[in-house]
DNA sequence: ACTCATTCTTGAACACGTTCAAAACATCGA
DNA sequence: TCGATGTTTTGAACGTGTTCAAGAATGAGT
């Protein structure tokens, strides 16, 4: 019965997840997540060879949830702005629970080896996912951001979203309400920034970024 | 005699930075670290209270090597464009050792508590220094940079910098070719960028630029 | 009901980073 | 020379993530 199973597994992940966020990373030991789930230590790792792959679980269902989020959020935005301004801000509410873990998970993230790690080739379709969300923000956008920039665009916001996540992770302000500043502010600019690639003078360094943003990417 | 206590300091920083350079972070291990200096583990502990704090060790030594190649390499570099090739080569000069250590540096780095996080407070001093190197690069440059500019210019370039290390890091091409050409790239681009910024429509953009990030950096 | 192969579960064991009480050593004043 | 005081060194011990040989439970075929 492959039912009993997956429901081991759920088991230890919802445990482990629940103390990820309750008395975070470090805290939580893989000895305290099986005695907690009432399973033993190599139990777990017979459903998640890692620790690293039981964060990993918590990224693909916090990303899901951002996903969600952002659907509805998105729902009644039109201009570029709007809508980004509702994807960046969905995607910090969804983590907001798991502040205090995220600096750990950066940590763990960051490492070409990690399963977790967002440029990697093992969450490829977490990215997919992710990268998603910001080509459905710009491509409902009215009016519609400059052709040229646009198969571009979604990419290069997501890049930006990892960097305004790293500002998160030191955001100790309550609430991290310097990030939400920095997302207000920082959202009108680049779309300000964008309506510039009409200016010739501008368009040219503009294409030039474009070429060397395709180029680098291989 | 205060000597011989910093001869064994230097014993065990020394081991430890060869190890880290020839066989990884992970291999070098605490245990093999004392035993090829031929101290005790303990005794390693009592001269540095971490093993993320020989990796500050490292970091500091690599640092100063790039301020000393930075500025015989600036010497001669007039504009912009050369001068931040230049000081940015020296930098990845002097990484290149350490590149298959970057992934496990820049895991400890991020952490918002390690002493070598070069965005927190243990590291002051550091960052004061690799700072320096780019204020040095944009005060020397003939032609000037947009005066208003001059101020934050150096530390969005030291930001740049941490972006493309990250790069660096990832980057497994021999040599690590795609990060050169990535500098080499990009400098001339935000050479241009910036001399963009006379343009009147696109002046106000960089204003609020700036703007913001002196509301976020506090 | 009885194999037998597969899936699941266990807990002892390993190497690691780190801690710490105790020992060895050094220095110095009397 | 002798103790007293401070500095340096030691190695066993702790808790951690992870591994693995062995056993228990399950299920399919006869």
């Amino acid at each position: 019965m492959a039912a009993k199973s997956e429901q081991t597994r759920r088991l230890v992940a919802d445990v482990a997840l629940r103390m990820f966020r309750e008395i975070g990373f470090e805290k939580t030991t893989m000895r305290a997540i099986a005695q907690e789930a009432g399973v033993s230590v190599g139990n777990a790792y017979y459903y998640f060879a890692s620790k690293d792959e039981l964060v990993q679980e918590l990224y693909l269902q916090v990303q899901a949830e951002h996903a969600a989020a952002a659907a509805e959020a998105l729902d009644g935005a039109k201009d570029l702005s709007a809508r980004l301004k509702a994807v960046l801000h969905a995607g910090f509410d969804v983590m907001e629970p798991y502040h205090q873990f995220g600096a750990d998970f950066i940590a763990t993230a960051i490492r070409p080896t990690s399963p977790v790690n967002p440029f990697g080739e093992d969450s490829t379709a977490a990215r997919e996912a992710s990268l998603a969300i910001f080509r459905d923000a710009v491509e409902g956008s009215v009016p519609a951001a400059p052709k040229k920039l646009r198969g571009e665009l979604p990419e290069l916001l997501w890049l930006a979203y990892m960097g305004i996540a790293l500002f998160w992770v030191y955001d100790k302000s309550e609430g991290q309400r310097r990030t939400r500043s920095l997302i207000d502010g920082v959202v009108p600019l680049i779309a300000r920034g964008l309506s510039l690639a009409k200016i010739p003078g501008v368009g040219k360094v503009f294409d030039d970024v474009l070429g060397l943003v395709r180029s680098v990417r291989g």
